[in-house]
DNA sequence: CCTACTAGTCGTCATTTAGG
DNA sequence: CCTAAATGACGACTAGTAGG
C-alpha cells in the first residue's frame, strides 16, 4: 500500500473507531470506551499503531493475522470491508438530538425554509462584492446572486438573480449562465447585458496563505465577454437542438464540466462537515474525561465515607 | 542543501443514500 | 425507479521538518 493509501486507510479507521466508542458509550459503558477513544485517536492521528476496526479485525483473522496483511488487503477488497456509516451530519445530528450540548452541523436549507419564495425581504448575502464599475454583487446562500447599480444605497434595492443550477426558477426571474472555469481558469457568470462577472485570477489562483491575508475573499469584476464562449457553457442550447455530433460532444463536456464542477464544491463541504464532526467528536472526549474523573473522584470519596477503618 | 518522511489539501471517480 | 447529493477511496501535489 502506497504512504497516501494507508494514511487514508488510517483515516477511516477514525471515523469508524468514534462511531463504534459512541456507540458503546450510549450502551452505557463510558469509562473503557473513552480512554480506548482518546488512545486511539492519538495514535491516529501519529499515524503508527492504528487499531483495525472490527469488520478488520475480522477480516485480518480470516487472511493472516499479522499486523502487516493490512498491507496485503488491495484497495478493491478494502471497499468491501469498510461498510459505509450515514452522513456525518446524520450521525452528529442524531447524537445531538440524544446528547445535550452537542451542536448539529446546520442545515443548508436553514435560511431558505425560513423565507417564502419571491417575498419583498432579500436573504443575507454571504458575500459582497464590489465591481470595478461599482455594481454590488451578493452571493446568498443556495446561489442566489444578487446585483444593485450604483447609486442604490448599499445591499438595499438589490435584484435578485437566480442561478441555473440552484432548481427551477421562480417566474420572472432572471437567469444567469455560469460556467465553473473558462480557458484562463476564472471563474464566469453571464449576466443580461452581454456582461460576464469573472473572478480574478489573483484570488483565485493565490496560495491559501495569500488568500487568508485577504480575508480569504475573492474578488470579481465585470467584463466584457471574450469572443468565444469559455469552454463547458452553451448558452440556452436544449437538447433538441443539436444535431451534430460536435454539438453532442460539446454537451457532453458541457455536463461532465459541470457535474465534475459541483461534485467539486460537495467534496469541499463534505470535507467541511467531517472537520467539524471531528472536532465535535473531539469536544465530548474531552467533555467526558473530565465527567469521568470526577466520578471517579466521587467514587472514591464514597469508598472512603463507606468503608470503616480498621486500625 | 538535499533527501526522505509526514501531514494536509484538493480533484476525481465510484458508490451509497435520500428524496421526488 | 431515477437522479442529485453525499461520501469513501485514491492519487497527486505541497509545505514543514528532521537527519545526513
Amino acid at each position: 500500500m502506497s504512504k497516501c493509501g494507508r494514511k487514508k486507510y488510517i483515516k477511516t479507521n477514525l471515523r469508524q473507531m468514534t462511531m463504534e466508542t459512541i456507540e458503546s458509550q450510549q450502551d452505557g459503558s463510558v469509562t473503557d470506551s473513552v480512554a480506548e477513544s482518546e488512545s486511539a485517536h492519538m495514535q491516529t492521528q501519529t499515524g503508527q499503531n492504528s487499531i483495525p476496526t472490527l469488520a478488520q479485525v475480522a477480516t485480518i483473522a480470516e487472511t493472516d493475522e499479522s499486523a502487516e496483511s493490512e498491507g496485503v488487503i488491495d484497495s478493491h477488497k478494502r471497499r468491501e470491508i469498510l461498510s459505509r456509516r450515514p452522513s456525518y451530519r446524520k450521525i452528529l445530528n442524531e447524537l445531538s438530538s440524544d446528547v445535550p450540548g452537542v451542536p448539529k452541523i446546520e442545515e443548508e436549507k436553514s435560511e431558505e425554509e425560513g423565507t417564502p419564495p419571491n417575498i419583498a425581504t432579500m436573504a443575507v448575502p454571504t458575500s459582497i462584492y464590489q465591481t470595478s464599475t461599482g455594481q454590488y454583487i451578493a452571493i446568498a446562500q443556495g446561489g442566489t446572486i444578487q446585483i444593485s447599480n450604483p447609486g442604490s444605497d448599499g445591499v438595499q434595492g438589490l435584484q435578485a438573480l437566480t442561478m441555473t443550477n440552484s432548481g427551477a426558477p421562480p417566474p420572472g426571474a432572471t437567469i444567469v449562465q455560469y460556467a465553473a472555469q473558462s480557458a484562463d481558469g476564472t471563474q464566469q457568470f453571464f449576466v443580461p447585458g452581454s456582461q460576464v462577472v469573472v473572478q480574478d485570477e489573483e484570488t483565485e489562483l493565490a496560495p491559501s496563505h495569500m488568500a487568508a491575508a485577504t480575508g480569504d475573499m475573492p474578488t470579481y469584476q465585470i467584463r466584457a465577454p471574450t469572443t468565444a464562449l469559455p469552454q463547458g457553457v452553451v448558452m440556452a442550447a436544449s437538447p433538441g437542438s443539436l444535431h451534430s455530433p460536435q454539438q453532442l460532444a460539446e454537451e457532453a463536456t458541457r455536463k461532465r464540466e459541470l457535474r465534475l464542477m459541483k461534485n467539486r464544491e460537495a467534496a469541499k463541504e463534505c470535507r467541511r462537515r467531517k472537520k467539524e464532526y471531528v472536532k465535535c467528536l473531539e469536544s465530548r472526549v474531552a467533555v467526558l474525561e473530565v465527567q469521568n474523573k470526577k466520578l471517579i473522584e466521587e467514587l472514591e470519596t464514597l469508598k472512603d465515607i463507606c468503608s470503616p477503618k480498621t486500625d
